[in-house]
DNA sequence: CGTATGCTCAAACGATCGTTTGATTCCGCT
DNA sequence: AGCGGAATCAAACGATCGTTTGAGCATACG
């Protein structure tokens, strides 16, 4: 049919959007291609194994997150003038704004789900993928809260990750209302965050 | 074998652990029968299904918290002199020592997946079950802190939210510690977690 | 033109799932 | 002791899963 995307990329959208869905137990492949438009033996074709293709799936996502992230923080590290909310922007803001890119909204209720159900093999691959973004942050923090210790910065930091992850994740009990915008509501939330971060690591 | 506990508990029991481990789709009542040692059959005999079995898992639980949590809201709640932190305590403390009587800590990761998994019929199942206990609790917040307005007050109650489920999940950087012990760890978290709320929910 | 290569397709494979069945055992009660 | 409902059991049911197969189609190259 509309073959201006690729089977491969058909593929990688459908997979995205019904994984959010239904998670990954529960998309089932037979679901996956036919969403997709393709042959049912089209992903191990082209990815090898379902396995395979959830990592594709957030490979695609994170290497893009990623480098938003480094490139935000890149413009503020190390420089006299940088408060602690533009690191923190720089940490949360490319965050946020990924689930509104294409299907990127999806994209969030994928990862807060493989946080609960790829007890370690996923978790030791978003290691290995945030690690050294995490270690930049975490140095620019401790450059601009030097009265914090290591152990209570990784403390402090810990706990913004996990508002964060709460917030991207659309859980809470905060919805956007119908006379906002996508938009405005992701910006909402990015300031009531940075600010409740900024207070949250700085405080006495 | 061992009738000291009937076959309803050990499959309750069996369940958490295994639904902790596996995730509900991915655990089978085959695995969890075997684990808990009774007939395959048992299951759908005295739950009726296997979600009817998953919402079991989750009232026992979540009864207990709930009560735990008003007991110790009702003890400080509209006293002049109660803190800011004394509520966040009772908010908090119940939900981190869950993980440690028996079973509890799978439960907390059971939560996690739980909050992941299921997309709008757990969530309503949470909501019936937690509703009248965030009113009250955010009642009493706002007593205490009534320079913000309502809006306000939820983004950031959420947020603290948001940080408490990410610390009891375990998801985290923060590890226990071997030289610590877990009730240690406990109070460490209880109290960072305090601190930090108290911080993110006060700030001008 | 013939062939090689990359891709798509319908169909089937074996495995595992949740659930149901019908017989059997257990246990309290008259 | 004997009846009757509750509980347990082995076995099977139909459905669905991820994966594999082998034939068919397309396009590019000699």
């Amino acid at each position: 049919m509309n073959s201006s995307t690729s089977t491969k990329e058909r593929i990688l959208a459908a997979a995205e959007a019904l994984f959010a869905q239904r998670g990954f137990d529960g998309a089932s492949l037979r679901q996956l291609t036919a969403s997709a438009g393709v042959n049912l033996a089209a992903v191990n074709y082209h990815f090898g194994s379902k396995e395979k293709l959830v990592e594709q799936v957030f490979k695609r996502r994170l290497d893009a997150l990623n480098q938003h992230r480094l490139a935000e923080l890149a413009k503020v590290a190390g420089k006299p003038s940088t408060r602690l909310e533009d690191v923190l922007a720089a940490y949360i803001r490319p965050a946020l704004e990924l689930s509104h890119e294409g299907n990127g909204s999806l994209f969030m209720r994928v990862l807060a789900r493989a946080f609960a159900e790829h007890d370690d093999t996923l978790r030791q691959f978003l290691s290995e993928n945030y690690g050294h973004v995490m270690k930049q942050f975490t140095a620019e923090f401790a450059r601009l809260l030097p009265q914090l210790d290591k152990a209570e910065l990784y403390w402090r930091i810990d706990l913004v990750t996990g508002a964060l992850t709460h917030a991207m994740s659309g859980f809470g009990m905060i919805q956007r209302k119908d006379n906002v915008t996508e938009q405005q509501h992701r910006e909402q939330t990015a300031a009531h965050l940075i600010r409740f971060a900024a207070a949250g690591l700085s405080h006495p």
